[in-house]
DNA sequence: CAAATAGTGTCTCTAAGACAATATCAC
DNA sequence: GTGATATTGTCTTAGAGACACTATTTG
């Protein structure tokens, strides 16, 4: 009779041939646009980081930020990582999306890719600078239903469009996934792991526990609305708003001035959640 | 220059060391148990399939069906490949619960776990039959919150009884995980898995995509009824659940009887969802 | 004052919860 | 009839949506 002990020094685990393992991550930013106008509030758009491949394959295809999980480290830090080394920033939050394992999705053979949505402020963007030459650069997102259980995505920075469109697919549980029509210029699957990150982020975006993240320590209630609305594409009427966030947040004393309207007061986060017992 | 053709000619992934990549499940059956009285409703039970390992590491510990990922399969077939050899049946839906990829989870070496809730019908097993004798059971699950953030996992079949407890973390975007106080002898890090897969199943259970799978095709609505609470742990007057669930299911003419007590409907899910312009 | 946002009060409507009442069967 | 579940109807209540109104600032 074998100990664990004995049999795990004569283990060997290399009998099998094992995948490559990669994080990707859809990490979302939300920037205010110029003001049409001295006195307006600002428009915001969703940004989503890509970054430009610089060989093969896929070489001068734009892709999300990813790479191989090291040894030694989780999933999620691979993944933190990843993003760490393209923006200097660590994210304020990440979640799983999914797993993407189809055999062939990767010309250079067996890789599956753990992908993740993460939220990075605006204001942490800024604070480090972003480098315009750089290879990784922050695109404007469009997501749409063009019928027909057809997505159209539409990604743009500068003179770069990348428009891809998608299939929805049912899969059990009620969730979606999405089947790639046209990759829009696309690096691998990433078209399909987009579509489903963005998913995912709207579906949060919903609940009030994502979206401070893409905001300072303290906000204007409006600002926050409007981050909301960026997101889901649907917009509140702001009293409303204000109800249903209420329980949320908690005054500060001080208020944003200068603006050519009424100063708007400044809130933060409220830290103890209430119902518990 | 080269092509991408020529580079992937000369590719090669195995400079980096891989990890071992597996599909651990967690599937979860309802089945009524024996009647207190002849006219009255069986009470329900939630099961869960587990395993008894025959070899190290954690010889003879019970843990979750599962096993690696072979290459041409997705990590969802490999799931549902593992769950077919244990019980012989496929199961109705499966959903990702989450990736395990601590470095020292496995005492074999560099082992991530892709975690899946799966649903199986009882009608489905009753089919099949199951081997009293196999290393494969069903063990009935509760899990409770024992106060002060912490988890009380208890497994339970024939004399066996497993008793696990876990600490809550809280991730980002709201959501928690579970760290592993004591693994009441549970394999590994699957009282983790476990934990974070009731909790997702009970998150699911609120909307009506999920427990019908529970259910041969005809149901009655008091046997859905049952399934959401038995799964939930509350429960709701008959006339509210009756009002909730309408607009997903369709009547039949047929109706369960003998019971000693009225004929209830049965009722099929309704396949058309509401709500598409 | 004009233009714009900030913020409050309140009516309505809908969906969930509570409860009462009736229907139907096996024994 | 008795004991049980099946099924329907309706009152109440909490929360989201709509809308009207007031408050406050800069140019």
């Amino acid at each position: 009779m074998q100990s664990e002990k004995e049999f795990l020094k004569g283990y060997k685990l290399s009998d099998y041939e094992r995948p490559s393992v990669t994080a990707d991550v859809a990490a979302f930013m939300i920037s205010p646009q110029d003001k049409e106008n001295y006195r307006r509030n600002p428009e915001n758009k969703l940004l989503l980081l890509l970054v430009k491949r610089g060989g093969h394959p896929f070489k001068d295809c734009w892709a999300l930020p990813g790479g191989f999980l090291q040894k030694g480290e989780t999933i999620e830090q691979c993944a933190l990582r990843e993003i760490k080394e393209e923006t200097n920033v660590l994210p304020a939050s990440l979640m799983p999306v999914g797993v993407f394992s189809e055999p062939d999705r990767d010309p250079r053979g067996w890789i599956i890719s753990n992908a993740y949505v993460s939220i990075i402020s605006e204001e942490s963007v800024r604070q480090v600078g972003m480098d315009d030459a750089s290879d990784a650069q922050w695109f404007s997102v469009s997501f749409d239903r063009s019928g027909n259980g057809s997505y159209r995505l539409s990604l743009e920075y500068e003179d770069v469009r990348l428009c891809a469109v998608l299939a929805e697919e049912k899969t059990s549980f009620g969730k979606t996934a999405f089947r790639i029509s046209d990759s829009g210029g696309l690096a691998f699957d990433h078209a399909a792991i987009i579509a489903q990150a963005l998913t995912a982020l709207r579906n949060e975006a919903k609940n009030f526990d994502t979206i401070f993240d893409f905001l300072p320590e303290r906000f204007t209630l409006t600002a926050l609305q409007k981050v909301q609305e960026t997101i889901m594409n649907v917009s509140v009427l702001p009293a409303n708003f204000r109800r249903m966030v209420s329980s949320y947040v908690e005054e500060t004393d001080d208020y944003v001035r200068g603006e050519g309207h009424r100063p708007a007061r400044l809130y933060t986060r409220k830290t103890i959640k209430e119902g518990s017992t």
